[in-house]
DNA sequence: CTGTTAGCGCTTTCAC
DNA sequence: GTGAAAGCGCTAACAG
């Protein structure tokens, strides 16, 4: 301990605290102090002394789906000016090892959790919501996380996202256009954006189970790509499935965007690699993370207003796997 | 504190530790005691206590490069079944927001680190490597991490995949076959793997320097295949990169592979996708994790090896992205 | 403004 | 085998 600058161990917590409260030339012993010594203050013991750790636990589903890295920054972004880092963890991983993803983050004390995207670790997080604040994004389950217990959900306008993918298909001229449909309620939600612009257009709505990966988005595409009468564009759940599906196009032979025009969902990387150059949903994936982990930070602070759902925009971004049918 | 079961704090430490010298009867006590509680020990006491936090720090440069993500895997699986757990890190995302990443780490008592692949902390892990263990993986650099320090070194044969994605070029025809440079050390040796492969073969090397991002790959090979003679193949640094080549072909609507043959490095899930399908080096990624995973926890048991270099076999796997020239 | 005094919840000698 | 006691390095009232 850095009692080198003559002065009690309080006074150098105040001073890491930077406690307004502390005459400058104490705070400038202290400063030096712990400069020559190197001293490096030990989180650990600062967590156990303080009681709050000021971490939060960060529940990615799958590192492995560029959307969640995205989503990443903007809550990683906003947690450090708000004084808090993020302990990311991947359940995927993790459960491949036989580990619990949310126990974990709770004996490590965070001070709440972020879950990003639809888990399966629901019934865990029930019990980590009766401890600390949990907040949702880019999904809306578990709906339900006990008794008493808010949580703030921040998504995109899935409907409206999908609608406008939908609709971009319209207005170029197609009218048998097939939805890929992902998991959830989110899932659930796509479909319905599309099955409305398709009503509106007087149209016909076929929605196939697609996943949220790339394989099965190959799988469902494929059978339906190879049905007939064949679907001229196809909207998927996600970038991931419409990759898929452009593999699918790929195998049978059909171009892309001539014989059949492919739109995704995120605006991943993935779209924007120009070799693929996917027409794609932009979900404002950054702005989600951003508007998370605020919200929990202010639960965190102690705030507990009731359940928000915060909607973010979604707007089509028109890249090279759509045009007019049969162009 | 379970003293609920009618015993010390002491004899419920053991029993959680599953140490071997504790009665039946009073284990069973205990466990019973924990059940009924719902007790969770406290991961931050215990560090304090024990000096030892059991985790590692996982430095990785990019989570957007799928290929860290795929050796994480093997970091994870390792280490969960030596007793540790890793925390991720993330420096592009923590240094855009102004965090010094090793840093962090240090502080939360991480007992070693792992190094994922060619980073720019080099100085910090100076500092870092005089306190705990630290190995690198994917990447030799930094080379001197301080005077009597001993880091390990976990890497695939890089000269050996360079020079049989390059011997792949020339067994089917190719002879003007130009080298997309990557960064650092890595980047050297699969030019050198390269230039070996020409040299056998009697031709002339060519390499430019084409970074690591699919930016910067296509930036590259837009130039290489713009001018002339035009090379026939490009090998490159990395998948991304590669992918970037991809994209620079298609814009000079150039196909591949009849016009120009393109191989990757890395394997990951992006050359994997049918739609890319991407000739490319695997090097063992999963193998790599494991064995870096291995190396840290010998060196944080305190075992204090000399200075080891564990190398993993490269090999080349053949996608659609390659073939004769001019077929 | 500054120093004192208790803990935080566990691990660890070290006796019994 | 088991318990008592002394920390781990800090924070947080509280009293000067």
């Amino acid at each position: 301990m850095a009692a080198r600058a003559g002065v009690s161990k309080s006074l150098v917590s105040l001073v890491l605290r930077g406690d307004p409260g502390v005459s400058p030339a104490r705070r400038g012993a202290v400063d030096r102090a712990i400069a020559e010594l190197g001293y490096q203050p030990n989180r650990v013991a600062q967590v156990l002394g303080a009681r709050r750790s000021g971490t939060v636990g960060v529940l990615l589903n799958d590192l492995r789906n560029p959307w969640f890295v995205d989503l990443l920054d903007g809550v990683t972004a906003t947690l450090d000016t708000l004084g808090f880092s993020p302990v990311l963890i991947d359940s995927a991983t993790l459960r491949r090892v036989g580990g619990s993803p949310v126990e974990q983050l709770l004996k490590q004390q965070v001070d709440g959790i972020i879950v990003v995207g639809t888990t399966e670790d629901g019934e865990q997080l029930r019990r980590a919501a009766a401890v600390v604040p949990v907040v949702l994004s880019g999904t809306y389950e578990p709906a339900d996380l006990g008794p008493g217990v808010e949580v703030d959900v921040v998504v995109n306008d899935d409907v409206d996202g999908a609608a406008a993918a939908t609709r971009h298909c319209v207005e170029l001229g197609h009218s048998r256009i097939t939805h890929l449909q992902g998991p959830g309620r989110v899932g659930d939600l796509r479909a319905q954006g599309y099955r409305d612009a398709m009503a509106a257009a007087g149209l016909a709505a076929l929605t196939v189970p697609g996943g949220m990966s790339e394989e099965s988005g190959y799988a469902a595409a494929r059978r339906v790509l190879a049905g007939a009468p064949r679907p001229t564009a196809i909207v998927a759940y996600n970038d991931l499935a419409a990759i898929g599906a452009l593999s699918a196009a790929h195998d049978l032979a059909l171009t892309v965007p001539e014989q059949v025009s492919i739109v995704g969902y995120d605006n991943t990387y993935l779209a924007k690699i120009r070799h693929l150059s996917l027409t794609s949903v932009e979900n404002g994936t950054l702005a989600i993370g951003v508007h998370a982990a605020r919200f929990l930070v202010e639960r965190i602070g102690g705030k507990t207003p009731a359940r928000r759902v915060h909607q973010v925009p979604a707007s089509l971004v028109v890249r090279r796997t759509t045009s007019r049918p049969g162009v």
